[in-house]
RNA sequence: GCCGGAGUGGCGGAACUGGCAGACGCAAGGGACUUAAAAUCCCUCGUUGUGUAAACAACGUAUCGGUUCGAUUCCGAUCUCCGGCACCA
């Protein structure tokens, strides 16, 4: 007999088998309840890595279980194949990108199946194929047609690594998120998607999103950055020789107003042109906005950066109460942000009171703290809390919250002031000037201006000739061939966008692409019908590092193709599982670069697929980040091979051997404690992977069971009992752990005589009856503390227990006399006698 | 500063709804089998104390307090770590 599992024979084996006979073949099948099972795709550099393993190992034993639940499950994988590493390998191998994704896709596809993972591959897609990138210009233009794509010029992320422009979600402490690279700004015209168009719906339908982590829904709270507030008017006031009747703020604090003394814009204000013409400061203005433009203003130095500002000499209309403010120019307000224009109001806001004291402003308080009056002359700090009005006239003596409505309805209503949402996102800039992307279909014409490809034309191919010795610029921009092109309207010579698109793009749909059938995907992006039926995907597994970047984008566009009248849902992800990251032996990220990256095929070599498995399962639930070890794989190992050779014991008798039947039956104390075992593991294994696919408790549960199969199997039962209490145990024990362990289970279940594949079985249910036992052990406490343990019966009464307990010499011993002064009974669990 | 998450043995982790803290595994120690090793099997394993022993007692889930018959779990404060946002008006 086999004492150790023969892995590197069945795997193999079974792996062919399930592929022949297209078991895991996806299928809309009505008559059952589908489930669509999502994994963050990944970027083919080739190898795989341990912290895949662990990745797609939560998700496919999911998918096993859910199939074997009676679930017709969408399960499969495509390869995020565009962007800069194809490019950057490929000139270092000297290979075209196409050619060298394309291996690493081979490479890594057959990495992904000796791990055994139950894709159905016919639904594979790569977004660097042609068929593919087509529907993201198709989309493209769709987003053009409706306004939500547009061309400006403006200040941008750019990575001087990469050479490109990067969006705000893509820059990450300041540096590129995949090179680390310190990010610059530059001057570029750039097509932008609106999706600050979407912002209010991004951050409300948070609140519907029940299946995500609070942490997922606070980074996306906190990067749309939502802030309810009002606009208000500030009229100029007049013969001062602007050419302009007013500017407008943006506040959150109306209730501040009347506390407002002085007004500043942003150096890049549209207003400042104006201020500065005819104006008798005009040299020192413009000097400041000069230096203020030069201004080092990254992610390090801003909170550093003493505020400064210059006064204009302009004065502006506290339209409130009519008070005449001056106007200032200031580093601390930001084009970027609300209007560029704030009122300044020192005793109610931190910046606005450092500011009014480094060039003495005046200071005057409106808001008094409860209980302690404010004195602006002697406050060290703005006071930014609600209070009781003052100063403020017809709302004096109001709580401010209260006033903050009341005065933002004065406002209104007075048709100076508008209640408006502010939102910290940006537009999303998605031009990229490097060649392995999605060519954006647009093309310029002298006539014409800006003109879409048809829809006809698509796709627009990348060119193949590409010499990629020269790092400077757009590659695309300089082969002839792509760049001149006839206008598609007037027939002029014209010319072609040469920016490619951001690859985030790709992965903003591509859940989309995987509900279309591959033979109805040339002539659609995704099929109505399908993409109906499947989505929105039931669960969601990926890391938590894009929150903030696919995860929005990803959200936007199932918005706007559903405004589009594509797709009829909300949300393309009801469940989100943000798995941890598997950090180096040193606990710090994998990386090429750090030489920590641990390779699966050692361990598979020595312990096998099933075993690596287990092991990365049992390490931990999906959660928390874990460093790497694999002290423990024996242990994992072990347990495996504890199943084997148990199994194995009972192949020959148990082949062909009946589903045993129980009613009536006559069985030995150790039978019935085992048959309550098997029915208790069934439990704890389903509800497990249910409610929150923690593996390792499911795995701790079966190691107990294998336990107990093992000391039941040395007892002194009758061999016809033994045989039928262990083909339950058995039968079950296989099915449980083969979403885990699929060769090993398939391999025995063949051994035990079944003509047909384990995951063809109904996953068990488990028998509440079996499980109750005659006595429960429960336990005795004196004031909260545990004294002894009981058994008692499991049928008894709270008031039995109560009777039994207070009977038992034990207790008369413990109490020595005194009475009780309460006793707590919860049955089942425990007796607590208070003295 | 604001927001979110976490803190349990030597280690990974368990305790899901307020009810036996430390399941399961690793490591460690001891034993059986073996000529020997591997494999396998069995036992011990939070800290401290009492006891020859079976056993018993006290302490113990970051810290301090509260609610409760009873708190790793709920509440309040504090500390530490991780992550996000941040002159965002």
């Amino acid at each position: 007999m086999e004492d150790r599992l023969p892995f590197s024979e069945i795997e193999p084996k079974w792996q062919k088998y399930w592929s022949d006979k297209e078991l895991f073949k996806v299928k809309i099948d009505k008559s059952k309840p589908k489930f669509y099972l999502l994994e963050m795709y990944p970027y083919p550099s080739g190898d795989l890595h341990m912290g895949h393993v662990r990745n797609y190992i939560i998700g496919e034993a999911t998918a096993r279980y859910k199939r074997m639940k009676g679930y017709s499950v969408l399960y499969t994988m495509g390869f995020d194949s565009f962007g800069m590493p194809s490019e950057a390998a490929a000139i270092k191998h000297k290979l075209h990108p196409r050619t060298w994704t394309y291996q690493c896709i081979d490479k890594m596809r057959n990495e992904l199946n000796h791990l055994g993972i139950s894709y159905d591959w016919s639904r594979q897609l790569a977004t660097c194929d042609p068929d593919y990138y087509r529907w993201n210009q198709w989309l493209f233009l769709k987003m053009y047609e409706k306004g939500l794509a547009y061309r400006k010029y403006s200040a941008v992320n750019w990575c001087p690594k990469c050479q490109t422009v990067l969006a705000n979600e893509q820059v990450e402490d300041g540096g590129c998120w995949r090179c680390g690279e310190t990010v610059i700004q530059k001057e570029l015209e750039q097509w932008f998607l609106k999706i600050t168009d979407y912002a209010s719906q991004l951050v409300d339908d948070l609140d519907k999103l029940k299946g995500w982590s609070e942490r997922a829904k606070s980074l996306q709270r906190n990067w749309i950055g939502k802030s309810m507030g009002v606009e208000i008017n500030f009229p100029i006031v007049e013969g001062q020789g602007i050419d302009e009747k007013s500017f407008t703020v943006f506040t959150t604090r109306p209730d501040t107003i009347y506390g407002c003394t002085y007004c500043v814009l942003s150096p890049e204000h549209p207003l400042v042109s104006k201020i500065i013409s005819n104006n008798p400061q005009a040299a020192d203005i413009i000097a400041f906005v000069d230096r203020v433009k030069n201004q080092d203003r990254t992610v390090e130095t801003l909170l550093e950066l003493p505020k400064e500002g210059i006064d204009t000499g302009i004065k502006a209309i506290n339209p409130v109460n009519g008070e005449q403010i001056s106007i200032f120019l200031a580093n601390y307000v930001l084009m970027g942000y609300g209007t560029g224009a704030i009122m300044a109001v020192p005793s109610h806001d931190q910046r606005d009171f450092e500011f009014a004291k480094k060039y003495d402003l005046k200071i005057k308080v409106v808001i008094d703290k409860p209980g302690e009056p404010l004195n602006a002359d002697t406050m060290t700090c703005a006071y930014e809390e609600a209070g009781i009005m003052v100063n403020s006239m017809e709302f004096n003596g109001l709580d401010s919250e209260e006033a903050w409505e009341k005065i933002a309805d004065k406002m209104v209503a007075e048709g100076y002031s508008k209640r408006t949402v502010n939102y910290r996102i940006r537009d999303w800039g998605i031009s990229r000037q490097r060649y392995w992307g999605t060519p954006i279909p647009m093309i310029y014409c002298e006539k014409c201006g800006t003109v879409p490809v048809p829809e006809d034309n698509l796709p627009v191919l990348l060119p193949e000739d590409v010499d990629f010795s020269d790092y400077s610029g757009s590659p695309l921009k300089k082969i002839p061939e792509f760049v001149n092109v006839k206008c598609p309207q007037c027939g002029a010579e014209a010319r072609r966008e040469t920016d490619t698109m951001d690859g985030f793009i790709d992965s903003s749909w591509y859940f989309l692409r995987y509900c279309t059938d591959p033979d109805k995907r040339s002539h659609v992006a995704f099929d109505i019908e399908e993409t109906k039926y499947w989505m929105a995907a039931d669960l969601y597994i990926g890391g938590i590092d894009h929150a903030t970047k696919h995860l929005i984008y990803a959200r936007f566009f199932v918005k706007f193709l559903r405004d589009l009248g594509l797709l009829s849902i909300d949300e393309p992800f009801t469940n989100l599982v943000n798995q941890g990251w598997l950090l180096g032996t040193d606990g710090l990220k994998m990386s090429k670069s750090r030489g920590n990256v641990v390779d699966p095929n050692k361990m598979l070599a020595e312990y096998g697929a099933d075993t690596a498995r287990v092991f990365m399962m049992f390490a931990a639930p999906p959660e928390p980040d874990i460093a790497w070890s694999d002290e423990g794989v024996e242990g994992s190992h072990r347990f495996l091979n504890r199943i084997w050779r148990i199994a194995n014991q009972y192949t020959e008798v148990l082949s062909g051997y009946p589903t045993p039947d129980f009613t009536g039956a006559q069985l030995s104390d150790k039978s019935l404690s085992l048959r309550r075992n098997v029915h208790k593991t069934i439990k704890k294994v389903t509800s497990d992977i249910e409610d929150r696919f923690h593996f390792n408790t499911a795995i701790a549960s079966m190691m107990e069971l294998v336990n107990d199969i093992y000391k039941f199997d040395t007892s002194d039962v009758s061999l016809d009992e033994k045989i039928k209490v262990m083909a339950e145990a058995l039968h079950n024990l296989l099915i449980l752990i083969s979403p885990l362990a699929p060769h090993m289970a398939e391999e025995l279940w063949h051994r035990m005589g079944h003509q047909e594949s384990i995951f063809l079985q109904s996953w068990p249910l488990f028998d509440l009856s079996v499980m109750l036992e005659e006595s429960v052990e429960i336990v005795v406490q004196l004031n909260g503390k545990v004294r002894y343990r009981t058994p008692v019966p499991s049928n008894a009464s709270q008031d039995e227990i109560k009777s039994l307990i207070m009977e038992d010499p034990k207790v008369k011993d413990i109490l020595a006399g005194k009475e009780p002064k309460k006793v707590v009974v919860v049955p089942k669990k425990l007796v607590n006698i208070v003295i």
